[in-house]
DNA sequence: TCAGAATGTAGTAGTTTTAAATAAATAATG
DNA sequence: CATTATTTATTTAAAACTACTACATTCTGA
């Protein structure tokens, strides 16, 4: 039952962006004057949009309606809501003269908005599997490679607060090994932005063989996806203009916060105090709070 | 009439409950009704939150203009915005009957909260300080302990692919012979949440010492903070109620990769070919794209 | 030229805002 | 302590504005 409900709050910005090419010339002006400062626009009446467009009052309604809003000021809502999380820089990538508050806003923005996206691709269902099997694991195993490396490390950090033997490997010979070497009641985690390396699917194809339990953090479409026993979804974005990994990583760690969290939680109240003597072994190493 | 003025795109949600106590009887039943179901009151007329709130129509409006609205559409939009950022959970924590839907959802969003509030508290200036050091140098170093170690990892992994001799160290005791061992040029580092461990601290005194630059990705009113030459402001979320890092290290993985684009921005375009060479050099070892 | 779609005009219904009037609350005075 | 004055809060009612509907006009392509 993927059945995610209907996609409410979708991305009002980049719905008019992509159905821009399919709008008649008078309504495409409407889209392109709201497009150039969607911020401003939540702001004017519809006699100013209307002007600002050079086009008539009806037309911006028959405009509204046409992205199935009930009429102007819906519209406007609907538009005010998706530029939160929808940037003002509606879908901007950085440019090589921005001023370094430009693009750190940018950076920051384009990060909420996969945050945003995630949250809505996110399956309830797979991710309480997930958890199920993490609560039971003998052993927890995270692999990461390249980019991956440190969402497994830092998987490793938090788990090892919750009593279970848990490793991280960002290395596909040792990642081979400990794949070769499992069993039934072991969990490996396999974190991979693509799920498209090689190495990765052999790995998991052999932790499955030998009876492990293997979750992917990954894109489903992907013969990684293929090859685990859960996959939590994460259709990223594209990060394609900039050749570095950059908001794929941060949904992988928030990922990693639901599992942890999910885990906690099960394992009931009494085990909240366990976190705490943890906390509370690392105050004589710090300096008083003042 | 209250002081409270131009907090532009401060969430307008907290601020109604914040300022819940200063409000005269009726403006409290209208804040009430708004809060009672913030994102249906974005659909309300002014006549159906007045009902909603048993006031009359003027007092709504009253009420929006003391929130520095010119008027209740005005209102409504700024409403609608703070909602996608603002969270449907206004400000709630995890609770242990949460579904997992529920938990899932809660967690998101106040990441996307804590990157909101970061991106507000960022400091252009030191950033671009920060980056200006990091071009310069002759090495750099990424130090991180406990929970702050992924992040440092994950930078090394960004800013290996600068041609740029590049290290992370999760260890004190390497920390501090790094430190020692600096020199004039080389740049360090450190990322700590609160800022307070001991450890840390020493290094940082004692790289500098040595003439080293260190940046600090931490709280700025902390002793790690008066230690460095650069602050980069983490004014993070608290992560009280729950005994774990959460939303920090992905503010800290955020500033990362603002430093990151930054280096590369500034470096000039030839500087993308080197990167997209990097990438190429991946594809033997993948699946093809189908 | 004609059908059909697209766009615009003008008037109407609906909503918000303003301004003046009333009610309530507080302070001051006998 | 009661009564009145004064301020503050709230509503009623009218004015201003905004968005919507129905119809007229203008385009477009056959």
């Amino acid at each position: 039952m993927a059945a995610h409900q209907a996609n409410r709050d979708d991305n009002l910005i980049e719905d008019i962006q992509s159905r821009l090419d399919s709008l008649n010339k008078s309504e495409r002006k409407v889209a392109e004057a709201i497009l150039r400062d969607p911020s401003a626009a939540t702001r004017y009446s519809i006699a100013a949009l209307a002007r600002a467009a050079d086009v008539s009052e009806p037309t911006v309604n028959r405009f509204c309606r046409g992205f199935s809003a009930t009429g102007f000021p819906d519209f406007k809502i609907r538009l005010a809501q998706s530029i939160a999380t929808g940037t003002p820089y509606v879908g901007q990538n950085v440019e090589p003269d921005d001023t370094v508050a430009e693009f750190a806003d940018k950076i920051v923005l384009s990060t909420i908005a996969s945050l945003d996206k995630a949250r809505q691709a996110l399956d309830p269902k797979a991710l309480a599997t997930a958890i199920d099997y993490l609560i039971q694991a003998k052993q927890i195993n995270f692999f990461g490679m390249g980019g991956s490396a440190p969402v497994a490390l830092d998987a490793q950090h938090k788990f090892f607060r919750f009593n279970i033997p848990v490793m991280s490997y960002d290395d596909a010979l040792m990642q081979r090994m400990v794949a070769a070497g499992s069993s039934t009641g072991d969990v490996i985690v396999m974190i991979s932005y693509t799920g498209r390396t090689r190495e990765t699917v052999d790995i998991a194809r052999i932790a499955r063989a030998n009876g492990a339990t293997v979750i992917g953090i990954t894109n489903p479409d992907s013969p990684l996806g293929d090859a685990c026993t859960v996959v939590l979804e994460v259709t990223a974005p594209e990060d394609t203009e900039v050749y570095m990994p950059m908001s794929s990583r941060i949904i992988h760690l928030t990922v990693i916060d639901i599992l942890a969290t999910g885990v906690t939680l099960k394992r009931g109240a009494d085990f909240l105090g366990h976190l705490k003597k943890i906390k509370e072994s690392l105050k004589p190493t710090r300096f008083p709070s003042e």
